[in-house]
DNA sequence: TAGATTGTTAATCGATTAACAATC
DNA sequence: TAGATTGTTAATCGATTAACAATC
């Protein structure tokens, strides 16, 4: 094909896929839900899976799953098909699973004691190294084995401690002082619970938004107009 | 439009759209978005807005404002643009806002507890009855006014107190268990936080999963390559 | 009426699916 | 080798954008 035979010989063909073949956000947004079903046949002790079952399990096509896992090079191999454990290490790591990132949680509410004890961040290699809050009854205090510090010194905390991610779980109010403090203290992603939609693109800061809410009002009209659309699998 | 042409005196327009015209997911996905902006906008005492405004105010084009609302009627004025009031009463009437639907949270761990705590349901029109867990130490007391019930009683209490959602934050293992007994007592949307995908499509039971674990590796993936494929701004 | 802005069609763009040649 | 299944192109489908006529 005319783009991959321009650069036959400078770049590798995955070269060519990463670099020149912007991902599209579809095929992103794809990718945990692959990941997931890839853990849990790993779990199963399967060792490879062809497009065509993957595709009945996921209930997607195998057309799809071709293509997705082709946009980062070939992950498979022809007449037997992809290596579960490969490919699933594969998209984990394209999905930054092995970056090692460092986060803190700042807001120590029931949402950020939730998040603090699930085993979600360890699960996708994320570290959480501490808890953040104004409230003077909770700061000095442990949670789950991580310590609660005053909001005051969040600034100098990433600073020396190198946050890579900011949880943010305050109130709507505080949530963009919060995140500013954060990035310029060098914190390079908001994973923000605050129902407002933060922006940081100044900043060169990634901000992903929740809205929970939104989920809930999906839901409600999926059961209103009697659920013919099928079921709205939402990310997040 | 042929097809409006068709049925021209047999049915207004606004059925015909909502009838024959069955609206995309897309579109539906990105009501509740259009529903909190309005409220903002109706908040700050903003009377009308044009497609070109709101445009601006929200980050997409004006062209895909006017054909999202048309998707349900008029809901604007030529010359005039929108009623902030009305089109916010509008989409929140589309998204089942004023169906008065009840809700019981299934599982009081600190995630159960803070969806309790929010304002979140109440806002958008879903009364939340009680609250159902299986710890003896919780059942018989009451959070944030809701009383905790054992979740062996839940099918009868759903049965008995007509109620049309059950939000599960119980563990993964007990989720399905949880769901079917609620389906069977008449509950008829599931929002499902245990990390697992949940069909009910046997029951025409609408579910709609939350993979919170989904948007903190979309977030990952952002920060790893740099971000330059924009927000990911997440759903939920 | 003139100006503004929707409603709606047509054009474009992108994503999904189908088909099949390459190759393990 | 024959069979299976990917990688990859081409065809289809759907969603977004542009343009403009309708109309307030």
């Amino acid at each position: 094909m005319e783009r991959i035979d321009k650069v036959k010989g400078t770049f590798d063909k995955r070269m060519v896929d990463i670099e020149k073949n912007p991902v599209s956000v579809a095929v992103i947004r794809r990718l945990p839900r692959y990941h997931r079903y890839l853990g849990d046949l790993l779990r199963e002790g399967k060792l490879r899976i062809s497009s065509a079952e993957l595709s009945r399990i996921m209930g997607v096509t195998a057309s799809q799953i071709r293509q997705d896992f082709n946009c980062f090079g070939g992950f498979g191999q022809q007449g037997y098909g992809y290596n579960v454990k490969y490919l699933h290490s594969k998209i984990g790591e394209l999905l930054g699973m092995k970056e090692g990132y460092r986060a803190v949680i700042v807001g120590v509410g029931n949402l950020g004691k939730a998040l603090a004890a699930t085993h979600m961040f360890e699960r996708r290699g994320v570290n959480v190294i501490a808890l953040f809050d104004n409230d003077e009854r909770v700061i000095g205090t442990e949670f789950n084995g991580f310590s609660v510090y005053d909001v005051k010194t969040l600034g100098d905390f990433c600073r020396e401690n190198n946050i890579h991610i900011g949880v943010l779980t305050v109130p709507k109010e505080s949530a963009y002082e919060c995140a500013l403090v954060m990035a310029d203290a060098g914190v390079r992603g908001i994973w923000n619970f605050a129902n407002m939609e933060l922006s940081l693109k100044e900043k060169n800061v990634v901000v992903q938004n929740v809205h929970m809410g939104d989920s809930l009002m999906t839901l409600c009209f999926g059961m209103k107009t009697g659920g013919e659309k099928g079921i709205f699998d939402d990310q997040v």
